[in-house]
DNA sequence: ATAATATTTAAGACTTTTTTAAGACTTTAT
DNA sequence: ATAAAGTCTTAAAAAAGTCTTAAATATTAT
């Protein structure tokens, strides 16, 4: 459950705040929306990767839990647990209909919620994040990256370095920047192995294109360049 | 739900008519076993086609829900949907472990029975009886891969891990996904188990071919490559 | 022109993977 | 229940690939 991004649909503060921190708890990356209309907003021009699960209450002020499931589905697959107040037991056929995976009743056990949102993540596909910059394509499910068709052959360091800067391709990062993300470890200064590794990277890239798409910022670092 | 076909192991016969009467009310087609061997024995032979959904009460005598499940798991994909008594509520955690789709506590609402049975027949992805991969042949019936009429004879955890690697040929499994899909467990990083089944798997598909199949991706792990 | 910074190359240090074999463990058959 | 067969895990040594280092070369800014 680690680092799983978990979109929290409920308007009761003190709810919402105790799944927050259920889910912080436990490692997850919880963000919170107290109406139907936000969590719409939250999804709207969200890709469906945004969010690994959404928690749905189904009483909710603007849109209900019902109408946001209805919206949303057929555009985004994420797995959506519902949770209901024990009344609204005959909505639940009416729910999964519409697209609920699964659905938790309040007041909810803590462990038997995180044990359904265990199996919602488990069983929800991987998402492929692919990064475009230009003819470059980075796939994180094939860990390379991309000309056309062709595989650029990426090493694992290499392979991090070139995500990171595809990530923000306007940044320029420092050495200390690169180092830090990727190694993730202090970065002592006098280091040649990055300048090494954008090379590669750089040799791998000329292998299928003329453009550089790696510039040097003299004294700074390194950034992607149109 | 119509005429989907569900396996009631449940010791309590009480219980279990009840289930079986809830099942045919609802148009499917229910079947009643007492015990976990018994279960096993029906399971045993069957096709995973034979059922389409198993409802599996913990507290067994014989073979308990858990022994059952994890004897299925790996032979069979048939959703399981647990019944645990509310005292069981710790074991979730294993019970997930070893592979059951969802659970409800004793005593059980019929309407949320039947919610969670409709939710894991409609999530109940299509099996597929054969994957391709090039020469290569994995059939799901009789656990084994092929290289034209050759078996490879692959062991039950060799068979999963060559499962997973054709189900998604173009990805690259790290072994933390191998381990995490193959044993159902978490990776603790320094095993060298997963290295050894692949070697076996490679050297049985060596006997009929000289392609290699599964490639390494250095320092992150392995997939199927032309 | 000089100093500072970046690039490239190649060697070897280092890490990860492969293979083998032995023993633990599980399953099957008697 | 016991033996036999097969499977899985562990450990260690060998092999393969990657990363780092260092030195030589090139580029940039002043």
């Amino acid at each position: 459950m680690k680092n799983k991004k978990i979109l929290i649909v409920e308007d009761d503060v003190n709810i919402s705040n105790l799944l927050c921190d259920l889910l912080k708890q436990n490692g997850c990356l919880p963000v919170q929306v107290f109406s139907g209309t936000e969590a719409l907003m939250r999804l709207e021009n969200a890709a469906d990767s945004d969010f690994d699960l959404i928690l749905l209450d189904l009483m909710l002020p603007g849109k209900t839990g019902l109408e946001v499931l209805t919206d949303i589905r057929g555009r985004i697959e994420t797995p959506v647990i519902a949770l209901t107040a024990v009344a609204d037991k005959e909505s639940v056929v009416n729910l999964l209909k519409a697209g609920a995976n699964d659905y938790v009743t309040k007041p909810f056990d803590n462990a038997e919620l995180l044990a359904r949102i265990e199996v919602q993540l488990r069983s929800a596909k991987v998402r492929t994040q692919v990064l475009h910059f230009r003819e470059i394509t980075l796939d994180t499910e094939r860990f390379d990256g991309f000309i056309g068709d062709a595989a650029l052959g990426l090493s694992k360091r290499e392979y991090e370095i070139l995500k990171l800067l595809m990530e923000n391709p306007t940044k320029v990062f420092t050495k200390n920047n690169l180092y830090e993300s990727v190694w993730r470890d202090e970065f002592l200064g006098d280091d040649n192995t990055i300048n090494v590794h954008i090379s590669k990277i750089r040799g791998k890239i000329a292998k299928f294109t003329d453009k550089e798409y790696i510039r040097t910022v003299w004294g700074i670092g390194f950034k992607m360049e149109k």
